[in-house]
DNA sequence: CGGCCTTTTGAGGCTACTCAAAGCCGGTGG
DNA sequence: CCACCGGCTTTGAGTAGCCTCAAAAGGCCG
């Protein structure tokens, strides 16, 4: 499931120079590089953390993308949000024994791990980090409350639109490709949009024919495709955000 | 709806010494004061903060309670979390010039001023104070996880008593008085348990009514009854987080 | 007393759910 | 190469939970 692997140093960080984010500086990487306990490669489908476990380490997803859920004792799930390359994994880990939720990898991922004994020693040096953290935290809330309205508010086709608005939104700020700006590949499953969106499968799998019927968006096995994005944005009352440079750690 | 009122030095802060909060050194108390710009004092049914405007302020919640909520461009609204005593609001003005949402205070409420323009510098002497920023903003992105588990996941009478559990538990936390460890004073309408809940405000009402036939909890215009704690909390598969002594700032 | 907000109740309808089963597709092994 | 299997998608049928519209009743305040 999980393995670790060749460890790539700070200065050679992937997400340096990755659209979307705003780079570290050659002083900051240097310090960063003194915390970096080796790398964790997960695998399509792997855990990357398990609800009621406590983790040693908190990430940075470096390649790939993640859901984030959690489980019910009767194996209801609801899926909270995704993760896109920069995103701080596991924050929670740092304050709590024992995690709120799961982390699954989505497509293949890479993550860089830090020693969660050692967080505060890691922000405390450089306000710029702790800064920074704090700004990943708050876009993180934001990103929850909007599906919240979602999920509160909007009925079964809005919920999907919004969903797949977003999910482009996501991917072309963190630099994952989107063909012709139309046509985004992740691999997700029927039953996951309906975890998150709090539909049963069943009428998930209604709701995308009649959204493919009306040509407002195609989600196809592995493949979620707006031909008219801003008609989507409309028909799901999708707020837009300002998209600033995010930065990571 | 505002005004300014007399304000406290921090060293006399009504949140020192408040139930459930882990006071500030006195050494950090002086720092903080630095920064302290006043207090404002909002009425019943007050804005603390609007939606799309920007603020100049970060706050500390000193006294009452408040409600966060996001409002759709056709009326619709969504209620994120009530917040209480010692919480941090409008972390996300420190680095956005639009606010998500709004807030509204459902108790006259009192709160601590600080310029946001001086946010970093802030955090940014103190590691301590950025440590316990990260912490809450963590325990805030649990608490709306869990409050999305309740929105996607239950039904509308697992959702009612969820809402109440937690409350309790958030008011007993925060040194809000619940009498005999049942009742827990509160004016928050039906209208506002259905715009939390993505519930109508008729299902709603009938939802209490059921539950008060069942005995299992008695929501009354202004109060919140839990006769039997445990049952509420096995009805609606609450689950509990660990109660640390909370931060503040 | 009148007006406004909140709560309550009734009636009818639609959205979304459950149960059930078939089709599809890629992977595996004989 | 084909049969088999498991996971995912699709479709049908019937139902229940929740919604909308409508209106009355209760409570608070000027």
């Amino acid at each position: 499931m999980e393995r670790q692997s060749a460890t790539v140093a700070c200065a050679q960080c992937p997400l340096s120079g990755r659209k979307g984010l705003r780079p570290l500086t050659p002083n900051l990487l240097d310090f960063v590089q003194k915390f970096k306990e080796g790398e964790v490669q997960v695998e399509r489908g792997g855990l990357v953390l398990e609800q009621e476990k406590r983790s040693v380490h908190l990430h940075t997803l470096l390649e790939g993308v993640l859901v984030r859920f959690l489980t019910l004792d009767d194996g209801r799930r609801q899926i909270v949000n995704f993760m896109f390359p920069g995103d701080f994994v596991g924050l929670q880990g740092a304050f709590d024994d024992k995690l709120n939720h799961s982390v699954q990898a989505l497509l293949p991922a890479r993550l860089c791990n830090f020693g969660r004994r050692r967080f505060y020693e890691l922000i405390s040096e450089h306000p710029q980090l702790a800064y920074d953290l704090i700004w990943l935290a708050a876009c993180e809330e934001t990103e929850l409350e909007d599906h919240m309205v979602a999920l509160g508010q909007r009925n079964a086709r809005e919920k999907v639109a919004y969903m797949a608005v977003w999910l482009h939104d996501r991917a072309l700020a963190s630099g994952i490709p989107v063909l012709h700006d139309q046509h985004l590949d992740l691999p997700i499953t029927q039953a996951q949009i309906a975890d998150m969106l709090g539909l049963s499968l069943v009428h998930t799998n209604r709701t995308l024919k009649a959204l493919a019927r009306d040509s407002l968006l195609f989600w196809t096995p592995g493949r979620i495709s707006l031909p008219d994005r801003q008609r989507a944005v409309d028909f799901a009352q999708y707020e837009e955000r300002s998209q600033q440079l995010r930065p990571f750690i």
